[in-house]
DNA sequence: ATAGTATTTAGAAAAAATTCTAAATAGATA
DNA sequence: TATCTATTTAGAATTTTTTCTAAATACTAT
């Protein structure tokens, strides 16, 4: 749950895109994927490694499993980034 | 010399040590390398990716190669993030 | 319970990243 | 020029990552 996991987490683009797409409104899995051309276990597999880093929550409504960015952790990377930077 | 390369750069945990020892003052590969416990040709892969990412200033003195770090594309990366946030 | 839809897991193949050793380049100094 | 030091490049071995197919799980609804 480290920076390790987070950076890792944000060095694909597809994931960044995921993340992108659940800025504004929480999709569930088959959503996500029909932004992608690829099969839903390539986007479960995605998935896992952002939940791994806490990048996202997720809720479950019917038969479905809905994904949202979580936006502390985004902070917490800006945090590093400003400290690298200086602003510490 | 998008995102994707300087995400990647980020990902890494070497690279972003190289980085933070750099956060301070200028140093040559090989001060870099003798805080690590691999070769000079690993240090100057490592060095290589940070540089196509943006995130090093080099300048030559002697028969040195000192390394810095370039904190604006670090802010071009935080301001990805803001965005991600949803502070755009 | 049965059948249907959504998602994940397992295992394998392919591609990319990390590291090393050995050799090459570049510049400095004697 | 010859040599020494600093760094990079080339090539190969190892590890990690990404992706797929096929099967399994989970939950819904008939």
């Amino acid at each position: 749950m480290g920076f390790a996991e987070t950076f890792k987490a944000l060095s694909d683009p597809v994931r960044r895109e995921i993340l992108t797409l659940l800025k504004q409104k929480a999709l569930s899995a088959g959503e996500i994927g029909g932004h992608f051309n690829m099969t839903g276990a390539t986007i479960s597999y995605h998935l896992n490694i952002l939940k791994k880093a806490g990048l996202l929550h997720e809720s479950r409504e019917k038969n479905f499993i809905y994904y949202q960015l979580n936006t502390s952790v985004v902070e917490e990377v800006m945090l590093w980034l400003s400290d690298l930077k200086g602003d510490a």
